[in-house]
DNA sequence: CATAACCGCGAACGCTGTTTGCAGTTTACA
DNA sequence: TGTAAACTGCAAACAGCGTTCGCGGTTATG
């Protein structure tokens, strides 16, 4: 556990999404792609990432645990396509022409509603992503929130990476809230942690902490250097979505 | 690989730091809880977390797998031993008095070189952190650094808990960035995507993303505290186009 | 001195992802 | 139509992992 990352694109082979479901002269093949995923799906809801061996799974399904790389070449394969499933759950998008901030925040929103929906995908996301259609349609997504804002595509790309990124901090930090505990320690060497602990405990957090932390974060990296051309508000420029 | 975090306290056990190095009974043990540790960390800056398994770690050291486990309860305890020990390589700590957003950029920009020069700090990082000593004087360093900000502790946790956990998000980017490798798919079904694409590539992406994401989250997390003018502006929405 | 505790060691357990060879089935092509 | 290639399912096996257990030898305590 908690060991390297990776991902079925750094052993060389070519996404699973651009190889054919199944070859065109055996026999029928008894599962689907789909039925297989769906199956990890509810393994991974029911127990976690790690009831999601090749074995169990191959159980699940009524059959070996080899049998399954008919359907796989490994078993990143199969999380990549997991993932690439509950991102769909992300659907439907909302329409551009809002305000982008409060439309990236509803994007976030439900982002993170959705690690709530499938923890699994916090441990998922360790490893680089690979990208299957319905990222690309969430990134699209974004894109098109991200429309009236006139900055450099790169510095969309940022916001969403940093975007994403936080939504992870914060399911992750909700997963393990339980387990922060801080050690017994001889606190007398830290005195501020000290005087920290000392405090009355303080009132309940804020509540909106997600919506400020994304705020401010998306408000400084798309518009807080008027001064830097790469970045920042410029002219009003109207952009027609799907036009270059 | 990638699969569901873990720590030592997850067991239910006590921390490795409040256990006692050795017993005192038996024969002088061949090696030292500090022997081990940088062996680990040695293997593990050399060829990544997965070269650390019992074994090799045991082979390195002259020893068998089996007799680890006079040192370690657990492999998480190994790796929680190896976090602190790096954590320690923050050291030492800037004073107080400065400004004190320079002083969390500062401890912040330390903590990405920690990340660069231990890159399986990242991994690591996954699973709930198991608190030891280094890395309380870490968070009394946080603490004390943000003394002149006038809010509640719960804000001084937040933000340092944002902090970090973006400086692990720019790490990975950092040392994932050659695998993101969008696939050749139909970007007709992305408009947004597409045009993206399709415009002229931007300049080289700048420079100071990470203090810039930082400054914006900092003052964002920790300047709303109604009644402290010390903290920065509280209304930092901007004037973007597009946005009502 | 006896006893209990500790150390190092090697073998083993249960688990993992993955590979391989075999038998049976379906399709494509000559 | 016949044959060969390609594909499927399956069980066994492989290599690796973290971890446990029982063994003899060593050390400190009562």
């Amino acid at each position: 556990m908690s060991d390297a990352p990776t991902n079925s694109a750094g052993s060389g082979r070519q996404p699973i999404w651009s190889r054919p479901e199944r070859g065109a002269r055996g026999p029928a093949p008894a599962h689907s792609r789909d039925d297989i995923v769906t199956a990890a799906i509810a393994l991974a809801d029911a127990a976690g990432l790690p009831a999601v061996s090749m074995r169990a799974l191959a159980t699940a399904l009524g059959t070996g645990a080899g049998s399954l790389y008919r359907y796989l070449s490994s078993r990143d394969d199969l999380l990549d396509l997991m993932t690439d499933r509950v991102v769909g759950e992300l659907r439907p998008y909302p329409e551009a022409g809002g305000d982008w901030l409060d439309g990236m925040l509803e994007l976030a929103r439900r982002q993170l509603a959705l690690y709530r929906r499938h923890p699994w995908l916090i441990d998922v996301m360790h490893r680089p992503p690979a990208i299957g259609p319905e990222s690309l349609a969430w990134f699209d997504a974004c894109l098109r929130v991200m429309t009236p804002v006139d900055c450099a595509i790169t510095a969309k790309f940022e916001a969403i990476a940093m975007t994403t990124g936080v939504v992870t901090l914060f399911a992750r930090s909700e997963a393990t809230s339980a387990a922060v505990t801080f050690p017994r320690f001889d606190v007398t060497a830290y005195p501020h942690l000290a005087a920290a602990f000392a405090e009355p405990q303080a009132p309940p957090p804020r509540r909106d902490l997600f919506d400020r932390t994304l705020r401010s974060l998306l408000t400084g990296l798309l518009a807080t250097d008027p001064g830097d051309p790469t970045c920042g508000p410029r002219d009003i420029r109207p952009t027609v979505p799907g036009s270059t």
